[in-house]
DNA sequence: CGAAACGTTGACGCACGTCAATGATAGTGG
DNA sequence: CCACTATCATTGACGTGCGTCAACGTTTCG
């Protein structure tokens, strides 16, 4: 029925492609990265309800495939609805570097705003769903409320901070200690809490995955991986993480969760309302 | 609003402070920095001057001193005068990395504007003048000139994209080419030109602090200098580093400066081939 | 049920770290 | 301007964490 509807009027059928999957994962995505901006930034109602509102375009990307390549001009941002998506830099001879990682509710390239010409690839690790958002849009919403500006602003912060802690990771940490620090990155950023409650917490990314992650190969991953299961520190298998010990693990990583901004070690509340007048 | 009684003193001090220390540095500060911005930003007259009339007291600060420590609360943001200084993040036994160098024109640490609880100290590499311009004076500016706001995002951005750039060298070069990239990176941004038409620029880095910049020691960073020098890449001696070969410099380094987001790549268009697997 | 992707493990090599000694430079005070 | 001294650069010998290669087991999914 829908490939009919698409075949008589492609107009007609992307309505109805909209209505069938996209109304509640675009409403759904939006929340969730509403929800994620309110953890560092305050917004009023009138804000939230634009922010809301945006228009988007949902996009199923198969896995092991660029959302956006290296280079490529958008005028989208993508949100994460579902999956894991990364962010790429490499060699000629294929080797590569992941320098984000992005869960749903992530945008995972807002600084496309700031700067349309990637920097990096956008990959999907697994099958995944992107909401595109049109620069456009985004440019409209933050014009008109300041404070959503500042809100975005302060996530690619976030972001920037997040890298810093990557290249203490690869530079100066060992390989146990870069493992135990991004499994409690992650498990801190899935659970938007500084001291999750879960001790386990899902995430489909193979070895390899964590190795580009980490600036290592699979098999030493591997091998790390399993010392730190024999520790009895965490593990990871059939796409979930399990955290034994978390104040070990943290320990064995140096973890100190205030770079990520969260309300816990959140100090004075910034004036936003100064960006607003 | 936020006139308090202790902001008109410092204000007064403040003027004295620049009549006493002459009134060039400050101004001369803001127009390298209005400059750096005015290469991926479109500032009109007004704009251009509210900027340069921004307030900021001077402050000195010898060698090897940090001038904003690790989780400090700052209520002002630090634009490099004189000098070379480094943001660092470090481990508990003493090891560290730098995350970012700026030289006179940068603003060190944006970047706080958005997160005043600083994720990474800011560290004078050399004897270093830094501008501290309050954080009040900068929303005032932002809110007013939107512009502004939006140039000092994408500076933050372009911060971001460097950041990225150094992951991929830590974490996949080999030592050669990690030094030839920042060798390269480095020219790039203090000529502001994608293609460096000297052959030499200064910049007063020890080896060791070279070494916390691409997450190696400072006896390999040695052996990897003599390296690049016997192969007549370039050099490094007396706070001048010297590029012999520029193109093969660049092809060692697999270097390609669009990432730094300068005038000359917003308009050329290299189509980078992008491999999924 | 079959094939492809992913995980696991061992043997071995190498890039880079560590340790340590010595030479070169630069900043400081007399 | 010279001694004095701390910092920085250089080099060799040697250790090690991680990469490479290769084989095989396991899971996933069409």
């Amino acid at each position: 029925m829908l490939a009919h509807a698409r075949s008589i009027h492609s107009q007609i059928g992307l309505l109805v492609e909209e209505m069938q999957l996209e109304i509640g994962p675009r409403r759904q995505g939006l929340q969730l990265f509403l929800q994620r901006l309110s953890l560092r930034s305050d917004l009023n109602g009138e804000e939230r309800e634009a922010l809301l509102a945006l228009p988007g375009q949902p996009q199923r990307v198969e896995a092991h495939r660029d959302i956006v390549g290296l280079g490529d001009d958008v005028d989208h941002a993508c949100l994460v609805l579902d999956g894991l998506v990364g962010r790429f830099a490499q060699l000629s001879d294929g080797r590569r570097q992941t320098i984000g990682l992005h869960s749903p509710g992530d945008m995972a390239d807002l600084y496309s705003l700031m700067m349309p010409k990637a920097p990096s690839a956008l990959h999907a690790l697994t099958k995944a769903t992107v909401l595109r958002i049109p620069h456009a849009a985004l440019r409209k919403l933050t014009a008109r409320y300041p404070a959503v500006g500042a809100a975005f602003w302060r996530d690619c912060v976030v972001d920037g901070n997040v890298m810093g802690q990557w290249l203490l990771n690869v530079g100066r940490r060992e390989a146990r200690g870069r493992l135990a620090h991004l499994i409690c990155e992650l498990a801190v950023r899935i659970s938007r809490s500084e001291r999750p409650s879960e001790r386990s917490y899902p995430i489909r990314i193979t070895q390899e995955q964590l190795a580009d992650a980490l600036g290592l190969t699979s098999v030493h991953v591997n091998r790390t991986l399993k010392a730190l299961r024999e520790e009895g520190l965490a593990s990871l298998a059939k796409g979930q993480v399990h955290i034994e010990d978390w104040d070990a693990l943290a320990a064995a990583a140096e973890f100190d969760p205030s770079y990520l901004g969260l309300p816990e070690s959140r100090v004075a509340t910034p004036a936003l309302s100064v960006q607003g007048s």
